[in-house]
Formats: C-alpha cells, structure tokens, sequence
RNA sequence: GUGGGCGUAGCUCAGCUGGUAGAGCACAGGAUUGUGGCUCCUGUGGCCGUGGGUUCGAGUCCCAUCGCCCACCCCA
C-alpha cells in the first residue's frame, strides 16, 4: 500500500468542510477590513528564508525542506508566509500602490518536524500582513482584525499575549544584561539552556524547566531593556485595546522564534492543546523588507495555525459549519431518473444541498439511505407523483410527508419557512 | 535530535501457556405489492506492518526493519 508522507494528512469530509468554512470566515473578515488575498509559490529560493527567518533559528537550521532543482538551484518549500509576502513586495514593486498595504494568505507551509499532536509538516497558515505602517495603530488594528475573526469562530476564551522584544539595536544590549543577570545561576540552569547560552540566550526565556523558570522570573524584562521609543509603541497598543476592550495580557518574558521581529510581538495560545501550543503567532518586522533589498518599509502581520485552529474550534461553531443537511431525492421506477436529477439542479442552484439516489435502490433502501445521510427531507418521484407532476415531500425527523407540485418543490424547500426550521 | 508506548477487517479491539483468524461498529442486500431510524437474517471485507529466525507448526516466541502515537525540543 502505498502511504501518505509522514506528516502530511488526508482531509476528509465532512471534516473539510470546517476547513471551507474557516477560510471563507477569514475570507469575509479580512476582506471587511480592506485585506485582500495574496497568492505566492509554495516554494522559494533557499537564500529568501535564510536571509529573513534566519539562519541561526530551528526553522532554518533544522526544518526547512530544501532541495536542488534539475539545475542545481537550491529551492526550500516555505517554512511561512511573511518572507515570501517581504520578496514579492519588492519583486513586484507593490511600493508604488498607495501604502498601506493590506495583504492576506493562506496555504500549506513545510517544515520538517517530529511529528506529534497538532504539530505537522505539511501545514496550514492563514495569515495577514499590514505593510507600510509603523505607528501604534497599525499594531492595534492588526490584532483587532485577528481577535474579530477568532471571535466570529466563536472563540471568547483566548488571550492574546504580547510584549516588546524593543529595536535591533536594543536586542544585543538586552542580551548583555541577561546574560549578566544569569551568570551567578548560570551553572543551575539546565542542559538545555547551557546550549541556548551562546547558541540563542533568548530562548532560555521560554524554557519550560520550573529551575530555569524561577530563575528567568528574577531578570529584568526585555522591554524595560528597550528603547524608550519602542516602550511607548506598545504602551501605546496596550492602551487603544483596550479602549477597543480587546484583552491582551503583557508576557514579558515572550520571545519569538523569528530573527525579523522587533517592537511588538504577540501569540494566542489554546489551553486545550497545551500550555505550548501556540495556534496563533505574530509581531513586527520593520527591516525585514529593507534586510532583502528592498526600500525601508515597516510590517506587521500574523499567522494562525489552520489545523490547530480547526481541532479547538468551539463545539458551537462545529455544529454551525456542519450542521447542514442535506435534502435526499428518491427516484422510484424508470423514467424519473432525469427527473429527480432535474429537481436536484434546481435545489442546488436555490443553494440546497441535495443528493439524488442513483444507485437504483428501492424505496425502502432509499429511505433507509436517506436516513444515513441525515437528511431533513426526502423527494420521492415516483410513478404515482410524475402522472400528475408532483412530488411528495417527507419530513424525516416527523415522519411527516405532503404532496406538492413538482413545480413548487425546489421554492418551498429553499428557505421556505418548512425548510428552515427543524 | 532525545525518551516512552503501540502495530490483527474501513473503525474500535479480542485472540489464554505456539495448533489452519474472531466480535462489535460501519458498508451492501433482504424480512413479498411505494415509506427510513429499532430488531432479525445474509453478504462484502484480513499475505495478523514487513523481512528473517526458532519450531512438525508462529498472530502468539526471538532478532531486525518500517510505520504510527505521546512527551521533550521548537513552532502554526
């Protein structure tokens, strides 16, 4: 048998149907706010992801896919969405279109990781980018874009968690007092973060080791580290969220695993799939364009994790994508075959789901079939109905069934008042 | 990359100290004339992950290998 690759996954129906439902949501949000979808390759030249996720980080470093085309190029299947978004900016002069710009995506992304729960190595992200603004507001309206479209997922329990990882200039500085801070523990710390030491000292910040933890609490917070300009921009975010009552918790010891972001950076954590799993992450990247070449153009933006997101959706909003049941279509005996496939044409151009029986079963096996399906209503067209063009509608959840004319079939079960309650 | 668990039907699993493969669910049909959900009957479906070894005989024991899952790590 000839299997899926490790890490990618088969989604089936009716699960896929969440998915639809999501990306339409994130469609019809973002679009409300002036984002409109950017479509990029799913691969890139290797140097793009070097250059701005960095070279030094696990994404790079360990995960990405790279490959040699049949010319020796060296080619990565994007590990993310905001480093293509940064090269088709400039690629495409999109600097000369009036600024700022607002640019979603959506797609599969690649990294190369053991696989575990809600982590994989095809993945999708739903992301968006708000390019040409540096100010507060900018930072303010991106994470009000994203907490109404979690909010329209039904999601009302997610906190946003931010802090300020302050300017390029302020980040060696800060590593200098925290290194300086820790190295009357430095021997306490663990395996782990004697590594992290020179390798990434910021990420001992994130480690999860209660003696590392205790330790990190003591040390002076990288945005008190940060310039002042930078502690103003996010004092200032913190501030207009909340006048927009979007709860935000400062977490000073968050660090990203991006080398571009500066300023702000944010994620949103599930607690249903662990105190680490991050289904939402972001922040800000003001030399990210400029650090490949192009002119000097600020950014921030943010990726949601689509299968994470799918596996936490609130129950609510589950029933609410799924929740769709169709209208079964029995043709009985010969001759109402185009018939029924004729009424389903109707239904589905009135926007009602309806299945039609073609596998030439009787009645009984129709009905019973029907009743897998959960349909709400069964046409049945049979001799009896076509002699005189009608149809006889069932109710399956009553038991309950009406003669109508064929006619009328397709206008009463789209949002006719039977159609719409239960 | 490190550590742990598990691989028998599409799914969930049973299969005792080695003796020619089972159940439930699901799927398909039926229980007479054109009416589902319950019940009953029947049917489809498995190189027991793969390769090797021990044995008269291996789903069962041994070795290897591949795959899956969980935790760490990291991230979406």
């Amino acid at each position: 048998m000839i299997r899926r690759v490790k890490g990618t996954r088969d989604i089936l129906p009716p699960e896929s149907r969440l998915w639809v439902a999501v990306e339409a949501e994130a469609h019809r949000i973002f679009s409300g706010f002036g984002y409109d979808e950017i479509r990029l390759p799913v691969m890139e030249p290797t140097e793009l992801f070097v250059r701005s996720v960095g070279e030094g980080t696990d994404i790079v470093s360990k995960e990405m896919y790279t490959f040699s085309d049949r010319k020796g190029r060296s080619l990565t299947l994007r590990p993310e969405g905001t480093a293509g978004v940064a090269r088709a900016y400039i690629e495409n002069g999109l600097g000369q279109r009036p600024h700022p710009l607002r640019l979603s995506y959506m797609g599969p992304m690649f990294r190369y990781e053991k696989m575990q729960r809600g982590r994989y190595r095809q993945f999708s992200q739903i992301g968006l980018e708000l390019l040409g603004a540096a100010t507060p507001e900018a930072d303010v309206e991106v994470l009000l874009v994203l907490h109404t479209f979690l909010a329209a997922l039904g999601f009302d329990d997610l906190v946003i968690v931010l802090n300020n990882l302050g300017d390029p200039e302020d980040r060696e500085r800060y590593i200098e007092v925290l290194k300086g801070e820790l190295t009357p523990h430095r021997e306490r710390l663990c395996r782990d973060c004697q590594r992290r030491w020179d390798e990434n000292p910021l990420r001992i910040l994130d480690c999860k080791v209660p003696s590392c933890r205790e330790i990190v609490e003591g040390t002076t917070p990288v945005g008190e580290v940060a310039s002042p300009e930078s502690q103003t921009h996010v004092a200032a975010v913190e501030e207009q969220l909340s006048a927009l009552g979007i709860a935000v918790r400062r977490a000073p010891r968050l660090v990203r695993g991006l080398d571009y972001y500066l300023r702000t950076v944010f994620e949103v954590i599930s607690p249903e799939l662990g105190e680490n799993t991050v289904i939402c992450g972001g922040g800000r990247y003001d030399r990210l364009i400029s650090d490949l070449g192009g002119s000097q153009v600020p950014g921030i933006g943010f990726a949601i994790g689509e299968d994470r997101l799918v596996e936490v959706l609130p129950e609510s909003t589950r029933e609410r994508f799924l929740g769709e049941r169709p209208v079964a279509v029995l043709p009985v005996g010969g001759g109402a075959a185009t018939v029924a496939l004729d009424l389903a044409r109707k239904l589905a151009l009135a926007g009602v789901r309806a299945e039609v029986e073609v596998t030439g079963r009787s009645l009984k096996a129709g009905l019973k079939w029907a009743g897998k399906l959960h349909a709400r209503w069964v046409v049945i067209l049979g001799e009896d109905e076509l002699a005189v063009a009608q149809a006889t509608v069932r109710h399956m959840d009553t038991g309950e069934q009406e003669r109508m004319a064929l006619d009328s079939v397709a206008r009463r079960l789209a949002g006719g008042t039977e159609a719409g309650v239960d």
